[in-house]
DNA sequence: TAAAAATACTCCATAGGTATTTTAT
DNA sequence: ATAAAATACCTATGGAGTATTTTTA
């Protein structure tokens, strides 16, 4: 019997719903549903009463529950003084500079408690990151798809999606197109912007959205670090992009981040790991919230 | 991670040794050593030190073991617990009559305690035995392993070796073959036999043998429970063949039991079942001591 | 050098996923 | 009718086996 079963268990009492409960565990339902049926034939007895409602302990699932609550408990415990004793474990993580600023240091002490002394090393590009990937540089990154996926010569180990973000779009606050709710990538046409260099993944997915409606992009100013463009912008320079986790931060009195309202405008964040050991382990770590 | 893992592990501490620990465990020592190899990685750590003498626990595996030891006899005594509130589980198992009478029962006591109420049914033959299996009549039979493995029809789903024994020859204390320390089959020309019917197994492989051996069995007398048969050997009407299970409890001062050292002298025992899972259940409780 | 354990590999049980059906309100 | 759970089916991880090699007192 897998420990992991009794966790599930606990959660999906707490839940009172196979289908909720799965959400929280990252599963499907039906692998939770498949879980909890091992759980009932390993003990003999039906733990859960079902309906279309959700699901409801029987006698015997509130008896388990009681019991198994601190032992599973005190698993966790024994697990945990165990990883103390080690020591830390050091993981290099490659991000995005903008993962980096706003993303990871919320969650770092969350890692720190399950015994990960993460040690970010930042990256202007995907492409880079998984460049960094690859050279054993770092043990995992957090960036966009592409690099998880892509590479034909030696693909990341594992990957797996943490969010999706829709970018939005810069102006100083006396800009016209601040009044909007949220702006249509038509609506850029002919606007100065201030945006990152080539390479990179935000320039290029906007490129390309622009060209799909027709024209190219007004580029004034190419910068590599998201500080400069917001000053570029305040400055009175231009529009820039950026994804809704930098927006959110935007502490500058003159700025303002619209939504733009396109399909394509978003970017995936993925978390890739040359080990697949390293992924799980990080993976909890770094759920968005 | 398996629980049994954590079982694995206690006993292996126990036994300082892998490979002793997997006979235990009724595993392989590849498996065994591998299940402690992913409690290594688990935890992180290294549990055992391991040297062609055998295994010593490291610091670590010292504290994994104080600390898990409790946790498993609770996880064991919830399960217990949980077992005894849904009653014994039911199981009618056949069995052929030496086994019934001699193996099964000094061992109804511990599958009493493993929540198991077997009820045995009995009958002559392993063939008898499959057919009630396939017909649903029994849950598992302990016969011998034709009747697991041959049927082309609907073979057992499970079965597990038990045991193998060899027959023994019985004889009246003034028989001259009664003094010997063991017999050949060789030995048994013309000896007047007396045996169970055509369709045993024990007769269906005597019969074998005395032909490899260039010579028909002389049989006096046919008869086909063994009580009868070792009257009749007891009368002085001849010889018969015994499971050593037999021989061992034979209480009449008159009678004389000799193993008969042929290669092909003896007999196997399995245990089958029409589930997979009811032989795992019963096969704790039915192991030879 | 001889034991014990580790490895290489093969096989299969099973956990998990996707798509669909069943069920109970 | 609908939401929730169960089922069917598929894939792949990984646990167990057999045969062989490596290790170390």
């Amino acid at each position: 019997m897998h420990i992991e079963f009794i966790h599930s268990f606990l959660v999906t009492a707490e839940c009172g719903s196979i289908a909720r409960a799965s959400e929280k565990l990252s599963l499907t339902h039906p692998a939770l549903s498949k879980q909890l049926r091992s759980l009932e034939a390993y003990y003999g007895t039906l733990l859960f009463r079902r309906s279309p409602g959700g699901v409801e302990l029987t006698e015997a699932g509130r008896r388990l529950r009681e019991r198994v609550r601190p032992l599973y408990e005190e698993w966790q415990s024994i697990r945990q003084e165990l990883a103390d004793a080690n020591g830390p474990r050091r993981i290099r993580l490659g991000a995005l500079p903008s993962l980096a600023a706003h993303y990871l240091p919320p969650r770092m002490p969350g890692a720190e408690g399950l015994g990960l002394a993460i040690e970010p090393v930042v990256a202007p590009t995907s492409d880079e990151l998984r460049g960094l990937l690859q050279a054993g540089a770092v043990d995992a990154v957090l960036c966009e798809p592409s690099a998880a996926a892509l590479p034909p010569s030696r693909p990341a180990v594992w990957s797996a999606s943490l969010f999706e973000e829709p970018f939005c779009l810069v102006a100083h606050r006396e800009h016209l197109l601040a009044r909007e709710a949220s702006v249509g990538v038509a609506q850029l046409r002919d606007q100065p912007l201030v945006l990152h260099p080539p390479g990179c993944g935000i320039r290029r997915l906007f490129a390309g959205l622009c060209r799909a409606h027709g024209f190219e992009p007004t580029i004034k100013v190419e910068a590599n670090f998201g500080d400069f463009l917001l000053g570029y912008v305040a400055a009175g320079s231009g529009l820039t992009l950026v994804p809704r986790l930098v927006a959110e931060s935007l502490r500058h009195p003159d700025l303002v981040a619209v939504p733009i309202r396109e399909e394509g405008a978003k970017r995936q964040i993925v978390l890739a790991a040359a080990r697949r050991e390293t992924g799980r382990a990080l993976l909890p770590a770094l759920q968005p919230s």
